[in-house]
DNA sequence: ACCCTCACCTGCACGC
DNA sequence: TGCGTGCAGGTGAGGG
């Protein structure tokens, strides 16, 4: 589910809630899960570890361990981590458990099963193609308008679909993306290298701007350690959008209805009057 | 190098 | 009530 906002919190969360505990048995209990790793290798190549701290690259979090070793998840659409202590039962679609040595355990659950985890050689974090291929990362000097005039220009698909792909711009998903070309002003129709490069510098303060005005919004909620990201996706009213999920309603700068349209089999919500 | 389609799952809201 | 449809905050494989 979550985009870039919500990864940041929850990486920041996990960090500070299981950074520095002592995992004692991984189990996994999806394979599919883990699909580079047989299930008992899952166990052998975090048994034991420590998890020095938890951080992030795009929308996938990183548990960095002690032996050398990361391990790698990603959320998808529907997965979401679990601190539990010892009497409560796993919840239903637990894929993966860390067991500590402390009692508690993290217990990732993912409704869908989009959800991933990998191990890899810490050293070699960067070289993994779930990393490599990623574009910089937004909040970075190298995300800058002249990086986005690049990869615009080299693009011959609609700036929505433009601004999904990973390997372009990281971390927009489907509600900010549309979120962010509204403020840009820019139709999600047109082709991501007609932009006119005039109208770049914008779309790129836009895209930082609706990252991190979402990254402040969900730090300010209260963190439940029981239910890592809950609250995060759990109750989407809390969503301000200025577009998405708003079809019929009226824009709120100039009050035409918000339509919505497919594009490439995914929902974009924009003003038809104010983005051109 | 780029772009398109499909695939992966479950659950919920909706209309008949 | 039940059944069909479409929808959901994401990506990767495999083809052109």
């Amino acid at each position: 589910m979550p985009e870039l906002p919500e990864v940041e919190f929850v990486a920041r969360e996990l960090n500070r809630i299981v950074g520095g505990q002592k995992i004692a048995t991984a189990e996994l209990l999806r394979a599919r899960l883990a699909p580079d790793s047989q299930i008992p290798d899952f166990g052998g190549l975090l048994d034991r570890a420590k998890i020095n701290f938890v951080h992030r690259r795009g929308k996938n979090i990183l548990f960095d361990l002690d032996n050398r070793r990361t391990l790698l998840t990603h959320l998808r659409m529907s997965g979401r981590f679990m601190l539990l202590n010892g009497q409560a039962d796993d919840p239903k679609f637990t894929h993966a458990v860390l067991h500590f040595v402390d009692g508690s355990r993290l217990v990732f659950q993912d409704q869908r099963h989009f959800g991933l985890m990998k191990v890899i050689e810490t050293a070699r974090l960067d070289l993994d193609p779930s990393i490599a291929k990623l574009a910089p990362e937004p909040f970075s000097e190298d995300f800058g308008p002249e990086y986005l005039r690049e990869q615009l220009a080299r693009s011959g698909r609609s700036l929505k679909e433009f601004l999904l792909d990973q390997t372009k711009v990281c971390g927009l998903g489907n509600i900010y993306a549309s979120e962010a070309m509204f403020r840009a002003g820019i139709s999600p129709k047109r082709k991501a290298r007609n932009v006119p490069g005039v109208r770049i510098e914008r779309l790129h303060r836009c895209i930082v701007d609706v990252l991190a005005e979402a990254l402040a919004e969900v730090s300010g909620r209260t963190p439940n350690p029981a239910a890592i990201g809950e609250g995060v996706y759990g109750d989407g009213a809390s969503g301000d959008w200025r577009v998405y999920e708003r079809e019929g309603g009226p824009c709120r700068t100039c009050s035409a209805p918000i339509r919505r349209i497919k594009q490439g089999q995914r929902s974009t919500y924009y003003c038809p009057k104010c983005q051109r």
